[in-house]
DNA sequence: CTGTTAGCGCGTTCAA
DNA sequence: TTGAACGCGCTAACAG
């Protein structure tokens, strides 16, 4: 690894920056107000001076300044975005959507990362509301008391995203993970396995979506199932531990996971120890547009349509800030889940 | 999936979000100043004023507009990100840790995807720059002659990630494509393949990742290698299909991929059509964390260190931000990568 | 230790 | 169709 240091001869005389409506203004010969409706209400402008003044921008290089523009008006085109993280990609096509759908209405988006941890979260609500955002979109449903506090009485406009929730902040778009849970069991109980074991990472949802299944389980009479909980994030090489752990107490029929990162590391564990999947044991993921269930025709998966979401909650926001009547309502979606199963194609 | 819409009669009295620091000092008795001070230099503001003026806050639940703060110190706190796309994994590592490390120096992120295109970079760095981010972070060093031009005589420190180049805006930190392109014929050389096939999505990086691997080919007298674009963004089906085409024109000892999901692709393909890998065709990909060479023995990869990459831009911004003296100098780091391979491990 | 004054760059509101 | 005055909420600089 190289690194070297060198005097910037290379940049140049760093013509400022700070070109600023007055100065293109005075280089136009108008106002800095006919300078400021050229560039937002050009139709307001006679044709002759426009032409001045676009000249004039031209020449001085002039960057609006957004934050001054914002604070005048109140309004700063800006959405924050709370993710637990980015790592994992059962986010980034939730993430990919909304921002795109948003983009193409003029929003920029803010981001911030939670790192599943509550407290973090409740910081980074405080300085992106100092933003003064037009919008704010949280991951999940499950935010310390100050947070739900702070965001309660805020007119910004809020979407909570992924999860489903029976007392949402504002907007909700996601999916139930006890629904998941019930399907997930009737599917692999009709494919007539047995002997469950459950396999999660340390994290909320992942914990959430592992429970919802052992209380599925324990409605059709089984108790006492396996469940190994690695510490986050799921890596692969968590699965593999996981599974050797799993193995102490015998195989069972199926091991379902909280996430596809850790059904494909008992997939490359299970590889190298000769151990035929599903002949042998049964795996079960959790994700989006995974490749898991492509690569591994022996795996199954929960598939979750991170794109719907993104667009449905880009689009009921959308709606709130530009959109006419419907302000005073409040929108709740379940997106839903769709299992998907190699055998059964 | 079930859809309602309901009256917000959940939502409280929306108190109203405009609290300013003069509705604080009204309430604690003093101006605004000493409100502003208690927030940010308390160590100037008499203990007992401090506590009046905590209190206060914490009464009125005031959260400090940064528009504003921004506007009056030119300072914004605000890092603007910019990625061709979020979707493939190969950047998160890198945004994951770029941020983390600029939030713990109490900089958020503001987040623009180009999408691969240029004309689209050019738009987003003009609004993101009329935010007055106080550093821009770049992918990649091909950028359109506007964009170039625009941020040349700007006085934002700027980082290029990712790519190397000789002709850098500002700073620099990234890894040399064409060095990687001569370790990996090199390394395959080495191994006896003599029949090369080149697969990769018609990106920039990507392409120009090929593109070097020809040229090495070249220098060792190895002409007419088939080269399999396809349309991006590299999915695994693009994958499969890719490796279905270059099948036609026989079997090469070994397939290079610009990218991992590419890689992954020809190995689903390879294992519905029982084409053993790496016995007949021996494949090498291109990723970051890959899970590639984990979950398959047969896989090679070019590991390139996206952690690091984000670490060390952003450590070069903090430098140049928060740091002293070294503010005139330009940072141009080659990080280099490695080659991971399963069979000689 | 605290207050006063002035201005960051823009847009709203009037008037011309 | 254009301009002048004022304010958005905050902080730097100087007084006291």
């Amino acid at each position: 690894m190289e690194e070297h240091y060198r005097p910037s001869a290379s940049r140049p005389p760093q013509t400022n920056d700070n070109v600023t409506l007055e100065d293109v203004a005075r280089l136009a010969g108008v106002t800095a107000m006919t300078v400021s409706r050229t560039l937002k209400r050009p139709e307001l402008v006679r044709e002759a001076t426009r032409q001045r003044v676009l000249d004039a921008v031209r020449v001085t290089g002039y960057v609006p300044n957004l934050l001054a523009g914002a604070l005048a008006t109140n309004r700063s085109h800006l959405v924050a975005l709370l993710l637990p993280t980015i790592a994992t990609s059962i986010f980034t096509e939730l993430v990919q959507t909304m921002m795109s759908t948003l983009a193409a209405s003029g929003y920029e988006t803010l981001l911030g990362l939670t790192d599943y941890r509550r407290e973090r979260e409740e910081q980074l609500v405080h300085t992106l509301l100092g933003r003064r955002p037009d919008a704010i979109v949280l991951t999940g449903t499950d935010h310390s008391s100050v947070t739900r506090e702070r965001l309660l009485k805020t007119n910004v406009p809020i979407v909570e995203v992924w999860d489903l929730a029976d007392d949402p902040i504002d907007m909700l778009v996601g999916f139930s993970h006890e629904a998941v849970g019930r399907a997930v069991v009737d599917h692999l109980l009709r494919k007539s396995y047995r002997r469950f074991a459950l396999m999660s990472a340390d994290d909320p949802r992942g914990m959430r979506r592992s429970f919802s299944i052992v209380e599925a389980l324990r409605e059709h009479g089984m108790d006492d199932v396996p469940l190994e909980v690695l510490p986050a994030p799921a890596t692969l090489q968590a699965g593999r531990e996981g599974f050797i752990r799993l193995l102490d107490k015998g195989l069972p029929d199926v091991i379902v996971c909280s996430t596809d990162m850790l059904a494909q590391g008992i997939l490359a564990e299970a590889a190298s120890r000769g151990i035929g999947i599903p002949q042998q044991v049964a795996v079960m993921g959790f994700g989006d547009l995974s490749t898991a269930a492509h690569v591994h025709p022996s795996l199954s998966t929960v598939r979750i349509d991170g794109a719907m979401i993104g667009r449905l909650a880009a689009e009921a926001l959308l709606q709130r800030l530009d959109g006419n009547p419907p302000f005073n309502e409040t929108l709740r979606v379940d997106t839903g889940f769709t299992i998907i199963d190699r055998e059964s194609t």
